[in-house]
DNA sequence: ACGCTAATTAGCGATTTAGGTAATAAGAAT
DNA sequence: ATTCTTATTACCTAAATCGCTAATTAGCGT
């Protein structure tokens, strides 16, 4: 849950999970949209990784992305029964926090 | 936004924002429940405060933190529509990733 | 003013993070 | 085998984070 939350944490990341839930994109699709450099671009997509928010798949010599959408249900539930004042319909989470 | 997730990143922060949704409660009662120094827990509500999830009042020599639902249910509108796959009703969120 | 309690700020060390450039790995194609 | 493309890993620097102890501020009560 840290990891996940940490991920979400950086604007550019978000901006990538953003885009990938329209579908599937290579990194270079994914680096060619924002102003830094494609290293920088590589280590947020690993960060996207650990924390399970996407997938990559090897395709030729690109890579692609894609969203993984159970992560972010999984978060959600959890944050609903942190900080939700709305009204929750299945919110089955098996985390505690320390 | 991006505090406010680097806030929740940590679970420390977490549990005590869990904690402050029972109920308000001075700094030393939320230091006690935890195993690390009281400056420590001083930075760590200095976090949520910044991310503006708590807030506090000083009440003679102590200071007593409350927890602050609106900045929690703005985030949770927007994660839902980053990343969300439930229904969401009433997404009006006023936030643009760069 | 002095002391006592509650909490914070100051300062330190170790670790992590975000960014960059240079070097490397993996595939495809000639 | 070499070359080209794509993307990563390696390495560096600057800045932030988390923990601690020591010092300071704020308020209350003698």
């Amino acid at each position: 849950m840290n990891d996940v939350l940490k991920a979400l944490s950086h604007s550019t990341r978000r901006a990538v999970l953003s885009h990938l839930r329209k579908g599937d994109a290579t990194a270079g699709e994914l680096a060619a949209l924002f102003d830094v450099s494609k290293p920088t671009m590589s280590r947020h997509f690993q960060v996207l990784k650990d924390a399970d928010l996407i997938a990559a798949e090897r395709r030729g010599t690109e890579i692609v992305y894609s969203f993984n959408a159970s992560v972010g249900d999984e978060l959600l539930g959890a944050l609903m029964a942190l900080l939700g004042t709305k009204e929750r319909t299945s919110a089955s989470t098996s985390e505690e926090q320390a």
